[in-house]
DNA sequence: CAAACCCGTCGAAGCGCATCGATAACGATG
DNA sequence: CATCGTTATCGATGCGCTTCGACGGGTTTG
């Protein structure tokens, strides 16, 4: 491997110029600087990361802390992950990735070896033990979730909350008195993550404000638990008109049973949920949802990071909701007023 | 941060002496290891990652290129990077994460800023551009996929054409002798991943071995696209009693459909497929599938990684296949002799 | 026309570690 | 008892870079 004392030498100048080339941190004439890049070309040189580090104490590297916990819903996990990859490089940084098995030391020995330069904590919980360690470290850092105890630290999210009222306000909006909630089970590990916890306080606002009923079941997402919880709901009174996926993989079981039913998403019920757009596109009946968009969210915890990192803002914290968006499919429908139904075709 | 010297000072030995306690390299007596240890304990000492590689040119670091393309099985994915990351891990390695926006020169990069030590392709293409860059680089390489062009370069993968051989292999011996491979389109982006090729090698070949009929139809794995197929499928004469899925994500719609037409998988119709685990169990008929075992294919890429990096073995490649493991489940069943229903009822 | 500056370049001093050779202390050996 | 290994430690060197101060020559200024 070349170094700059190589280029250097190939171009006939000093070490230091050949450093002063490349970091532009000093003017040099323009004879010298296409001599020394055009060394550099030809060598095909690259500055070695670890000597740059060791001088600069600057690694352009950042920590993306991920808790590769089971369950965990990939898709939208591998956008953030692309995504950010793809715009640290823009910055000429990179990626390191940790998973968060090592806990809160994990994030120590990251700071303590000098890996990397500023951290990203994905998914993080409403109780999270890397959150204190976090705000000693000393370097950047930006979560991804909202934990209860937030002071100091910066988070960026999905706004959930509006998720969850969104999705109420459009069942309203659609003269949808009577809502039933198919519910992530709170007692389970997702149901522990905050994202789950903000949602439902949205659900629930919205339905005090607009003066809906929401009724909640919680449900597994297969075929089997679908397949329960709708019986149940089919059997409410008064009748409900309108269900809420909150979890990202129950549209295909519960679509499944619906039709099981003979009740079809968009006519004969009105179905909204939280998935990938994928999903909702693939389905029978293509199913209006709260649109995720990871590369939103990724952008704004990216650009805030690299603000602290140039100190051009403090490392003081506050929270950066992403707005939802709804995205209207089939599987809303106005509410027939003669909807009795249900019942007897099921 | 406290560095080495700063320990050296504290226990009142040389900084070559905390650099032999931490590496093992030389003996050193119980009494001054334990003073040491002491001192990096309470001091809270990490080495400095940085000098450590300009010190010693090694950097514990493995970078790992995804190319982050849409329409990835990110679920397959996911498994791969949790498990990668954790194995590094327990070798004291670091895991660098660069999507494949860059290229074969993003590989160059790694290797000349002295970023990582070893690399791991993920999702190699047949024909792949990272290849010839990938076997000049001078660092051990892994890849997870089967290029044409392999020479010199060690592959893990899943062994797609005995997954391939086996579906064939479990229709024919439950009596099956007209399938239905529900295929990848051949000309999409996903059709010409390797792993799909292979996967129909291995059908093809076994179908021949067993003498059973198997009529390729080309699908999109969306309810619109599996209507229409599943519509010509039942209309083709001899009439077809076993369907493959290829795609990972056609066991919804698929079985949808399927259930729409009056046709029970495991009953009226043997179904299996490639899908992950969670999504064959929640189906309303659980899927007979054929495994992915993500984790064991990252086990034997990193085993071998290591090796290479230890100079156990040399970079000189070779395929290592990781048997399938055929999953049974509900949706397959010996064929009913008389079964000319499939028209009729649908 | 000298003083004051700026521009482009160089030399040198580290950054924190690994590692090699040297050295002292100390049994074991003949 | 002189010699040879061993064992445990230290000092010095260098990895490849960034960055500071210095310096010469050209330009501006009073």
């Amino acid at each position: 491997m070349p170094t700059s004392e190589d280029v250097a030498r190939a171009a006939g100048v000093s070490q230091s110029t050949v450093s002063y080339v490349m970091s532009g941190k000093r003017s040099i004439s323009p004879a010298t600087r296409k001599r020394v890049e055009e060394v550099i070309e030809q060598l095909g040189y690259h500055p070695n990361s670890g000597a740059q580090a060791l001088a600069s104490s600057r690694t352009n590297v950042i920590g993306l802390v991920v808790p590769f916990r089971p369950n965990l819903d990939m898709t939208v996990m591998s956008e953030f992950l692309a995504e950010i990859a793809s715009l640290a490089r823009a910055q000429d940084h990179d990626i390191l990735l940790v998973t968060a098995d090592e806990g809160p030391a994990g994030l120590r020995r990251l700071v303590g070896r000098a890996l990397c330069d500023a951290l990203i904590l994905m998914e993080v919980g409403s109780k999270d033990d890397r959150i204190p360690v976090a705000r000693e470290l000393g370097v950047p850092v930006v979560l991804i979730g909202v934990p209860e105890d937030r002071a100091g630290l910066h988070c960026v999210d999905f706004d959930f909350e509006a998720a969850g009222a969104t999705c109420v306000d459009e069942m309203a909006d659609l003269g949808h008195g009577q809502i039933g909630l198919l519910a992530i089970d709170p007692a389970s590990m997702k149901g522990k993550a905050n994202f789950s916890v903000r949602f439902r306080r949205g659900v629930d606002a919205a339905a005090l404000r607009r003066g809906v009923q929401v009724r909640t079941l919680v449900m597994q997402a297969n075929h089997t638990d679908a397949s329960r919880v709708i019986d149940e709901v089919l059997l409410m009174d008064p009748p409900v008109t309108g269900l809420i996926l909150q979890h990202s993989d129950s549209p295909d079981p519960v679509t499944a049973v619906l039709l099981e039913h003979g009740l079809v998403p968009g006519s004969d019920l009105a179905v909204i949920g939280l998935c990938p757009d994928a999903l909702a596109e693939r389905l029978r009946v293509p199913m209006t949802t709260i649109q995720q968009q990871a590369s939103e969210v990724s952008r704004r915890a990216m650009a805030t990071l690299f603000r602290m990192l140039n100190q051009e803002i403090p490392t003081t914290g506050e929270v950066d909701l992403v707005p939802v968006k709804l995205v209207r499919r089939a599987s809303m429908n106005r509410r027939a007023f003669t909807r009795e139904s249900a019942h007897t075709i099921a």
